[in-house]
DNA sequence: GAATTATATTCCCATGTAGGAATGTGTCAA
DNA sequence: TTGACACATTCCTACATGGGAATATAATTC
């Protein structure tokens, strides 16, 4: 999952299919890939759940499944209550590097 | 940022050195991964500034620099407004097909 | 059923990268 | 200064992956 997001191409087909399942077709149109380069991002997509898919017709149309995001989202903020911590001491430093320069 | 991350043995690597900064043998020894190995991982680390690093004799310690991953959890982040959406949408379709099977 | 549309898959090539082994570099200790 | 230690870098190989071009598949229309 990690590995589908790290391209950018792939979180730009996320973000747009965040609010509203699309087609393929728009998907190459909003973003100006070649279809089988969508395509096969969709799948790589697809294979880890980030995506949904529907078939109406011959289009099929693809959504962002937002709950799988959550995981990632998550693991970044393990991180978050660091950042105070870290916020300190380096203001601390700072101040500490300050008073030896008077 | 987010290829440097895709790494499981990385994201291992910035957890471990999530609360204090530690030298390079004690991340070959907790994460039973090869020196070298361990070093590049840094090294991909360092590049994208998601770790600092400091020299004290011999050894390097290393630290989680936990403000760079502050993008990551805020690009997932643009997700969560959509969780609440999404979990209604589903909701409501399980409903009415329960209501159909009656 | 043949042609057309929408999408998926395959083939080929170039590139990026992880691991392992070996070697290089900088620092300390005697 | 030499040896030992901590770490970094290089070389090689195997493998995953993205792009482009061509082709395949499924659904629709005539």
């Amino acid at each position: 999952m990690f590995n589908a997001i790290a391209e950018g191409r792939r979180r730009d087909i996320l973000v747009f299919l965040a609010d509203a399942e699309r087609p393929v077709g728009d998907i190459v149109a909003a973003l100006e890939l070649a279809q089988p380069s969508v395509s096969k991002h969709l799948k790589v997509l697809r294979d880890v759940g980030l995506v949904d898919v529907r078939r109406h017709g011959r289009q099929m149309f693809y959504r962002t499944n937002v709950h799988a995001i959550r995981p990632l989202h998550e693991w970044a903020g393990t991180f978050e209550r660091f950042w105070s911590h870290q916020l300190a001491r380096v203001k601390e430093r700072a101040e500490r590097s300050t008073a030896r320069r008077r």
